[in-house]
DNA sequence: ACATACAGACTGACCAGTCGGTCTCTTGCT
DNA sequence: AGCAAGAGACCGACTGGTCAGTCTGTATGT
């Protein structure tokens, strides 16, 4: 195994900072320090500070975009989508937690252009969870009197907001959050005949009691 | 009425700034030329920018937590106050998105001291929202599968989210957003024996399509 | 000899906060 | 009523520190 490149050691270093202090109150000069190199090898690697604060995105969201599409392409009926969409999303939190505090932490201080590009991204994956949501409508799985938008912006507003709580060493495992959170959509967005369905059942923490 | 005091031009001028840029991208000399006052009248009424970071974040805290002992003493069972607190607190978006968004964006920010102040009664009312869930646990209205914390955080997360996309000229009003909010929780957490309740067919969408 | 990768002293812009000053009010005295 | 004197509110040029980014090197491989 090659040893880690400046450039990683650099990324890494910058992801833990702007995570615990943000993008703000992070120097160069610090990531510098804590990855070991100097301003010679951040600028090298680097255009700019800038610059790695887009590459941590950009990593983030590529990643995001890739499981969402292995969950739609594995799965036929909206129900398995949306319930393994969301299941990979929250298990997502145990090696990206950083990258997606940075995310949404700090991407209101993207310069415009790297902003542009991210929020293209961005919304492409927002509209993959619309999709399902509205595929899952049409074909009668989940309640009609449910509106697109606020149901997938609510799923999300669940999923996301993890980042500013979970800790890897707390009381309950990603995969535990991962089945309670999903619990709570699919019992949320299914009709009541959906939720009987047999096939479904395992959605549901069921008989688990915690 | 009053004409505005120079105090509430600056706070309102910075929370519109902050909402738009972020804390770190707003200098005092932008907050003072928006509203119309100068470098010395800023410095008169805020000790610091801190100190007006921490102001607003106070005034924000303090109208929440009051919200949520109003739900508690005006509802008895754990479903309604569950209810009013989800319901209450999507409302509030009306009028505080500038603060929510400052409050959730910017607290990283605040120095040590506010910070810690900030941070208790966040947590009171974080402690608030978890006792409504064990109760309902307890009464046996909530599913007893469910874990007290989890839950509660995704109930949390869905709402705090709003912030990111909420849009007053949009499609969809606050009061519609706050009832399939509700309506999404409450399906979520209730037990089927509490769902078919009488009483608590008000909590849901029912009938109108939307 | 040349390119790539890095080192670290230096610079210039930016910005929170200061400080001496002005301009109203209010209060108390005659 | 008239005036002096103090207080509170506000003004804006200035400062001192900080920090992103630069620039001149040096070392190592090809």
């Amino acid at each position: 195994m090659p040893a880690k490149s400046t450039k990683q050691r650099i990324t890494e270093a910058a992801l833990k900072l702007f995570e615990e202090f943000g993008f703000h109150a992070v120097t160069v000069d610090k990531i510098v320090q804590e990855s070991g190199t100097s301003k010679g090898g951040f600028y090298h690697n680097f255009k700019s500070k800038d610059e790695l604060l887009y590459t941590i995105h950009e990593s983030f969201i590529s990643y995001i975009i890739d499981k969402a599409h292995q969950a739609h392409a594995s799965w036929s009926t909206p129900a398995e989508k949306l319930y393994e969409t969301v299941h990979s999303f929250v298990r997502m939190f145990e090696v990206y937690q950083a990258h997606v505090t940075v995310f949404y932490q700090e991407s209101l201080y993207l310069s415009p252009v790297y902003f542009d590009s991210i929020k293209k991204k961005r919304d492409r994956y927002k509209d993959m969870m619309f999709s399902v949501v509205k595929e899952g409508k049409q074909q009668g799985e989940f309640r009609h009197e449910l509106p697109v938008p606020i149901t997938s912006m609510a799923i999300f507003g669940m999923i996301n907001w993890t980042y500013k709580w979970y800790k890897a060493e707390g009381e309950y495992s990603i995969r535990e959050i991962a089945d309670i959170y999903a619990d709570l959509i699919m019992q949320a967005v299914l009709t009541e005949e959906a939720r009987n369905k047999k096939d479904y059942q395992r959605f549901f923490l069921g008989h688990k009691v915690m």
